[in-house]
DNA sequence: CCACAAGTTGAAGTGAACTTTAGGTCAAGG
DNA sequence: CCTTGACCTAAAGTTCACTTCAACTTGTGG
Protein backbone atom coordinates (compact mmCIF):
# COMPACT_ATOMS: atom_id res chain seq x y z
CA UNK A 1 0.00 0.00 0.00
CA UNK A 2 1.74 3.12 -0.91
CA UNK A 3 -1.00 5.59 -1.08
CA UNK A 4 -3.21 5.96 1.66
CA UNK A 5 -6.75 6.45 1.55
CA UNK A 6 -8.16 9.99 3.61
CA UNK A 7 -9.14 7.21 6.59
CA UNK A 8 -5.07 6.46 6.60
CA UNK A 9 -3.96 9.43 6.48
CA UNK A 10 -6.12 11.10 9.40
CA UNK A 11 -5.15 8.02 11.59
CA UNK A 12 -1.67 8.45 10.53
CA UNK A 13 -1.55 12.15 11.23
CA UNK A 14 -3.97 12.86 14.07
CA UNK A 15 -6.15 15.10 11.69
CA UNK A 16 -9.62 14.86 11.45
CA UNK A 17 -11.02 13.62 7.92
CA UNK A 18 -13.33 16.62 7.90
CA UNK A 19 -10.13 18.90 8.73
CA UNK A 20 -8.69 16.93 6.12
CA UNK A 21 -11.49 17.77 3.25
CA UNK A 22 -11.84 21.76 4.51
CA UNK A 23 -8.19 21.99 4.06
CA UNK A 24 -8.54 20.75 0.54
CA UNK A 25 -11.29 23.16 0.09
CA UNK A 26 -8.99 25.64 1.47
CA UNK A 27 -6.55 24.91 -1.22
CA UNK A 28 -3.92 23.39 1.54
CA UNK A 29 -3.62 19.61 0.20
CA UNK A 30 -4.82 18.38 -3.31
CA UNK A 31 -5.15 14.70 -3.94
CA UNK A 32 -5.70 11.83 -6.48
CA UNK A 33 -8.65 10.18 -7.58
CA UNK A 34 -9.60 6.82 -7.76
CA UNK A 35 -12.07 6.34 -10.36
CA UNK A 36 -14.84 5.94 -7.78
CA UNK A 37 -13.90 9.35 -6.53
CA UNK A 38 -12.29 8.87 -3.54
CA UNK A 39 -9.01 10.10 -2.54
CA UNK A 40 -5.68 8.96 -2.19
CA UNK A 41 -2.50 10.19 -1.41
CA UNK A 42 0.66 9.91 -1.18
CA UNK A 43 3.28 9.85 2.00
CA UNK A 44 4.81 13.42 1.35
CA UNK A 45 1.49 14.64 2.20
CA UNK A 46 1.76 13.65 5.57
CA UNK A 47 5.05 16.08 6.05
CA UNK A 48 2.46 18.81 4.88
CA UNK A 49 0.34 17.87 7.41
CA UNK A 50 2.87 18.22 10.12
CA UNK A 51 3.97 21.17 9.05
CA UNK A 52 0.46 22.29 8.62
CA UNK A 53 -0.09 21.62 12.49
CA UNK A 54 3.42 22.64 13.87
CA UNK A 55 3.10 26.35 11.67
CA UNK A 56 -0.93 26.36 13.77
CA UNK A 57 0.80 25.88 16.87
CA UNK A 58 3.62 28.21 15.95
CA UNK A 59 0.28 30.90 15.32
CA UNK A 60 -0.23 31.29 11.58
CA UNK A 61 -3.29 31.40 10.49
CA UNK A 62 -4.09 29.05 7.56
CA UNK A 63 -4.16 32.06 5.00
CA UNK A 64 -0.74 32.35 6.17
CA UNK A 65 0.54 28.85 5.64
CA UNK A 66 -1.10 28.68 2.48
CA UNK A 67 0.89 31.71 1.21
CA UNK A 68 3.66 29.48 3.10
CA UNK A 69 2.94 26.62 1.21
CA UNK A 70 2.46 28.49 -2.20
CA UNK A 71 6.53 29.08 -2.51
CA UNK A 72 6.99 25.14 -2.73
CA UNK A 73 8.30 23.97 -6.03
CA UNK A 74 5.45 22.70 -8.02
CA UNK A 75 6.96 20.45 -10.30
CA UNK A 76 8.41 18.20 -7.79
CA UNK A 77 8.31 16.84 -4.59
CA UNK A 78 9.14 19.07 -1.81
CA UNK A 79 12.80 18.51 -0.19
CA UNK A 80 13.80 19.08 3.42
CA UNK A 81 15.33 21.60 2.03
CA UNK A 82 12.32 23.08 1.12
CA UNK A 83 10.12 22.63 4.65
CA UNK A 84 13.50 23.77 6.22
CA UNK A 85 13.72 27.24 4.50
CA UNK A 86 9.68 27.45 5.52
CA UNK A 87 9.91 26.87 9.13
CA UNK A 88 13.00 28.79 9.94
CA UNK A 89 11.17 32.08 9.76
CA UNK A 90 8.69 31.21 12.35
CA UNK A 91 11.82 31.29 15.21
CA UNK A 92 11.76 35.29 15.31
CA UNK A 93 7.96 34.92 15.62
CA UNK A 94 8.03 32.52 18.41
CA UNK A 95 10.47 35.29 19.89
CA UNK A 96 8.45 37.88 19.79
CA UNK A 97 5.38 35.86 21.48
CA UNK A 98 7.84 34.61 24.22
CA UNK A 99 9.13 38.42 24.67
CA UNK A 100 5.42 39.75 25.04
CA UNK A 101 4.37 36.51 27.34
CA UNK A 102 7.52 38.12 29.78
CA UNK A 103 7.07 41.58 29.38
CA UNK A 104 3.29 40.60 30.65
CA UNK A 105 4.21 38.77 33.38
CA UNK A 106 7.12 41.00 34.99
CA UNK A 107 4.68 43.96 34.39
CA UNK A 108 2.04 41.60 36.24
CA UNK A 109 4.64 41.07 38.92
CA UNK A 110 5.37 44.85 39.61
CA UNK A 111 1.66 45.54 39.92
CA UNK A 112 0.15 42.50 41.89
CA UNK A 113 1.17 44.11 45.09
CA UNK A 114 -0.37 47.18 44.15
CA UNK A 115 -3.17 45.64 42.42
CA UNK A 116 -3.88 49.11 41.11
CA UNK A 117 -4.63 47.53 37.19
CA UNK A 118 -5.47 51.12 36.84
CA UNK A 119 -5.88 52.24 33.19
CA UNK A 120 -3.59 55.47 33.59
CA UNK A 121 -0.52 54.86 36.10
CA UNK A 122 -0.19 50.95 35.07
CA UNK A 123 1.00 49.34 32.14
CA UNK A 124 -0.61 46.87 32.13
CA UNK A 125 -4.05 47.93 30.97
CA UNK A 126 -2.10 49.86 28.43
CA UNK A 127 -0.52 47.93 25.84
CA UNK A 128 1.20 49.83 23.71
CA UNK A 129 3.46 47.49 22.59
CA UNK A 130 0.98 44.64 21.15
CA UNK A 131 -0.12 45.84 17.74
CA UNK A 132 4.70 45.31 17.27
CA UNK A 133 3.79 41.50 17.90
CA UNK A 134 1.55 40.35 15.14
CA UNK A 135 2.44 37.35 15.93
CA UNK A 136 0.69 35.26 18.22
CA UNK A 137 -3.24 36.48 16.95
CA UNK A 138 -6.15 35.23 19.14
CA UNK A 139 -4.27 35.31 22.61
CA UNK A 140 -3.86 38.91 22.51
CA UNK A 141 -7.27 40.06 21.61
CA UNK A 142 -5.98 44.01 21.64
CA UNK A 143 -3.90 42.79 18.00
CA UNK A 144 -7.70 42.47 16.29
CA UNK B 1 -19.18 65.02 36.55
CA UNK B 2 -18.65 61.64 38.84
CA UNK B 3 -20.41 59.19 36.58
CA UNK B 4 -19.65 58.23 33.10
CA UNK B 5 -21.49 57.50 30.24
CA UNK B 6 -20.59 54.55 28.25
CA UNK B 7 -19.60 56.55 25.35
CA UNK B 8 -16.81 57.93 27.64
CA UNK B 9 -16.60 54.14 29.46
CA UNK B 10 -15.56 53.68 26.35
CA UNK B 11 -13.05 56.38 25.33
CA UNK B 12 -11.39 55.71 28.49
CA UNK B 13 -11.38 52.52 28.56
CA UNK B 14 -10.11 51.84 24.68
CA UNK B 15 -13.62 49.18 24.89
CA UNK B 16 -16.13 49.15 22.35
CA UNK B 17 -19.26 50.35 23.77
CA UNK B 18 -20.54 47.36 21.78
CA UNK B 19 -18.17 45.44 23.98
CA UNK B 20 -19.33 46.82 27.32
CA UNK B 21 -22.80 46.44 26.62
CA UNK B 22 -22.37 42.70 25.26
CA UNK B 23 -20.43 42.41 28.58
CA UNK B 24 -23.04 43.67 30.73
CA UNK B 25 -25.34 40.79 28.93
CA UNK B 26 -23.05 38.16 30.07
CA UNK B 27 -23.41 39.05 33.36
CA UNK B 28 -19.57 40.94 33.64
CA UNK B 29 -20.54 44.50 34.46
CA UNK B 30 -23.60 46.42 35.72
CA UNK B 31 -24.33 49.76 34.67
CA UNK B 32 -27.08 52.20 37.22
CA UNK B 33 -29.50 53.77 34.66
CA UNK B 34 -30.91 57.39 34.40
CA UNK B 35 -34.63 58.08 34.23
CA UNK B 36 -34.60 57.94 30.10
CA UNK B 37 -32.62 54.71 30.49
CA UNK B 38 -29.08 55.26 29.62
CA UNK B 39 -26.39 53.90 31.74
CA UNK B 40 -24.14 55.59 33.88
CA UNK B 41 -20.72 53.80 35.75
CA UNK B 42 -18.82 54.87 38.47
CA UNK B 43 -15.30 55.08 38.56
CA UNK B 44 -14.39 51.54 40.11
CA UNK B 45 -15.56 50.14 36.54
CA UNK B 46 -12.77 51.48 35.07
CA UNK B 47 -10.66 49.11 36.92
CA UNK B 48 -12.93 46.44 36.19
CA UNK B 49 -12.54 46.79 33.29
CA UNK B 50 -9.18 46.92 33.39
CA UNK B 51 -8.80 43.91 34.86
CA UNK B 52 -11.28 42.10 32.09
CA UNK B 53 -9.13 43.27 29.24
CA UNK B 54 -5.62 42.45 31.33
CA UNK B 55 -7.29 38.56 31.88
CA UNK B 56 -8.02 38.43 28.22
CA UNK B 57 -4.35 38.87 27.62
CA UNK B 58 -3.51 36.10 30.01
CA UNK B 59 -5.48 33.97 27.78
CA UNK B 60 -8.47 33.57 30.18
CA UNK B 61 -12.09 33.17 28.59
CA UNK B 62 -14.67 35.51 29.22
CA UNK B 63 -16.95 32.40 30.98
CA UNK B 64 -13.02 32.55 33.37
CA UNK B 65 -13.45 35.95 34.29
CA UNK B 66 -16.53 35.62 34.89
CA UNK B 67 -15.95 33.86 37.95
CA UNK B 68 -13.20 34.86 38.78
CA UNK B 69 -15.38 38.40 39.10
CA UNK B 70 -17.98 36.52 41.10
CA UNK B 71 -15.80 35.82 44.26
CA UNK B 72 -15.66 39.23 44.57
CA UNK B 73 -17.27 40.82 47.66
CA UNK B 74 -20.52 42.25 46.56
CA UNK B 75 -21.52 44.44 49.49
CA UNK B 76 -18.83 46.84 48.47
CA UNK B 77 -16.57 48.11 45.88
CA UNK B 78 -13.27 46.03 45.72
CA UNK B 79 -10.31 47.10 47.32
CA UNK B 80 -6.78 46.99 45.27
CA UNK B 81 -6.02 43.22 47.46
CA UNK B 82 -9.16 42.17 46.21
CA UNK B 83 -7.56 42.84 42.43
CA UNK B 84 -4.45 41.19 43.64
CA UNK B 85 -5.41 38.19 45.01
CA UNK B 86 -7.74 37.46 41.81
CA UNK B 87 -4.38 38.73 39.20
CA UNK B 88 -1.98 36.50 41.46
CA UNK B 89 -3.17 33.08 39.77
CA UNK B 90 -2.24 34.53 36.57
CA UNK B 91 1.21 34.27 36.88
CA UNK B 92 1.47 30.05 37.15
CA UNK B 93 -0.93 30.30 33.64
CA UNK B 94 1.18 32.94 31.97
CA UNK B 95 4.87 30.45 33.05
CA UNK B 96 3.45 27.43 31.73
CA UNK B 97 2.37 29.57 28.36
CA UNK B 98 6.13 30.49 28.37
CA UNK B 99 7.56 27.53 28.88
CA UNK B 100 5.45 26.28 26.46
CA UNK B 101 6.63 28.18 24.13
CA UNK B 102 9.78 27.87 24.42
CA UNK B 103 9.80 24.09 24.23
CA UNK B 104 8.24 24.41 21.20
CA UNK B 105 10.83 26.80 20.23
CA UNK B 106 13.66 24.49 21.42
CA UNK B 107 12.20 21.52 19.44
CA UNK B 108 11.97 23.36 16.18
CA UNK B 109 15.33 24.60 16.41
CA UNK B 110 16.72 20.83 16.97
CA UNK B 111 13.96 20.18 13.61
CA UNK B 112 15.17 22.95 11.44
CA UNK B 113 18.47 21.69 10.33
CA UNK B 114 17.30 18.22 9.11
CA UNK B 115 13.24 19.90 8.05
CA UNK B 116 12.12 16.52 9.12
CA UNK B 117 8.75 17.45 10.39
CA UNK B 118 7.98 13.71 10.32
CA UNK B 119 5.05 12.82 12.29
CA UNK B 120 6.89 9.99 13.70
CA UNK B 121 10.42 10.76 14.54
CA UNK B 122 9.81 14.13 15.15
CA UNK B 123 8.54 15.72 18.60
CA UNK B 124 7.37 19.14 16.81
CA UNK B 125 4.55 17.34 15.63
CA UNK B 126 3.40 15.22 17.84
CA UNK B 127 2.86 17.64 21.25
CA UNK B 128 1.69 15.28 23.91
CA UNK B 129 2.62 18.33 26.71
CA UNK B 130 -0.16 20.70 24.89
CA UNK B 131 -2.66 19.25 27.21
CA UNK B 132 -0.88 19.63 30.49
CA UNK B 133 -0.87 23.69 29.05
CA UNK B 134 -4.78 24.15 29.18
CA UNK B 135 -3.78 28.19 29.47
CA UNK B 136 -3.64 29.91 26.57
CA UNK B 137 -6.57 28.29 24.54
CA UNK B 138 -6.29 29.74 20.88
CA UNK B 139 -3.17 29.25 19.57
CA UNK B 140 -2.45 25.81 20.78
CA UNK B 141 -5.34 24.56 18.52
CA UNK B 142 -4.55 20.84 19.72
CA UNK B 143 -6.08 21.69 23.24
CA UNK B 144 -9.49 21.94 21.57
C1' DC C 1 -22.57 -11.37 -4.01
C1' DC C 2 -23.81 -8.65 -0.48
C1' DA C 3 -23.61 -6.36 3.92
C1' DC C 4 -21.59 -2.71 5.89
C1' DA C 5 -17.72 0.14 6.93
C1' DA C 6 -15.66 3.89 4.75
C1' DG C 7 -15.89 7.24 1.29
C1' DT C 8 -18.41 11.31 -1.32
C1' DT C 9 -20.93 16.03 -1.60
C1' DG C 10 -22.94 20.56 -0.28
C1' DA C 11 -24.91 22.94 3.22
C1' DA C 12 -25.66 24.07 7.68
C1' DG C 13 -24.09 24.27 12.54
C1' DT C 14 -20.49 25.46 16.32
C1' DG C 15 -18.29 28.64 19.69
C1' DA C 16 -15.93 32.69 21.10
C1' DA C 17 -16.16 37.47 21.29
C1' DC C 18 -17.77 40.77 19.42
C1' DT C 19 -19.78 44.22 15.58
C1' DT C 20 -23.38 45.84 12.70
C1' DT C 21 -27.98 47.04 11.58
C1' DA C 22 -32.56 48.82 12.01
C1' DG C 23 -35.59 51.39 14.15
C1' DG C 24 -36.31 54.05 17.50
C1' DT C 25 -35.43 57.52 22.21
C1' DC C 26 -32.81 60.95 25.03
C1' DA C 27 -30.37 65.17 26.20
C1' DA C 28 -27.68 69.30 25.59
C1' DG C 29 -26.38 73.47 22.83
C1' DG C 30 -28.05 77.29 19.98
C1' DC D 1 -38.26 74.71 20.65
C1' DC D 2 -35.51 72.13 17.73
C1' DT D 3 -31.77 69.85 15.85
C1' DT D 4 -28.32 66.58 16.29
C1' DG D 5 -25.30 63.47 18.27
C1' DA D 6 -25.27 60.03 21.77
C1' DC D 7 -27.93 56.43 23.57
C1' DC D 8 -31.41 52.37 23.64
C1' DT D 9 -32.89 47.31 22.19
C1' DA D 10 -33.14 42.92 19.76
C1' DA D 11 -31.57 40.40 16.23
C1' DA D 12 -28.62 39.26 12.76
C1' DG D 13 -23.92 39.20 10.86
C1' DT D 14 -18.69 38.33 11.22
C1' DT D 15 -14.33 35.52 11.48
C1' DC D 16 -11.78 31.33 12.12
C1' DA D 17 -11.25 26.62 11.78
C1' DC D 18 -13.59 23.22 11.75
C1' DT D 19 -17.59 19.58 12.68
C1' DT D 20 -21.99 17.66 11.76
C1' DC D 21 -25.69 16.30 8.88
C1' DA D 22 -28.26 14.13 5.20
C1' DA D 23 -28.37 11.58 1.43
C1' DC D 24 -25.83 9.02 -1.44
C1' DT D 25 -21.80 5.90 -3.55
C1' DT D 26 -17.53 2.75 -3.15
C1' DG D 27 -14.96 -0.99 -1.94
C1' DT D 28 -13.82 -5.04 0.84
C1' DG D 29 -14.19 -9.34 4.12
C1' DG D 30 -16.95 -13.40 4.73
Amino acid sequence: MTELTIGELSERSGIATSAIRYYEDRGLVRARRTTGNQRRYERPMLRRLAFIRTAQRVGLSLEEIEEALATLPSNRTPTKADWSRLSRGWRPRLDAQIAQLERLRDTLDSCIGCGCLSLRRCTLSNPDDVAAGRGPGPVFLEGR
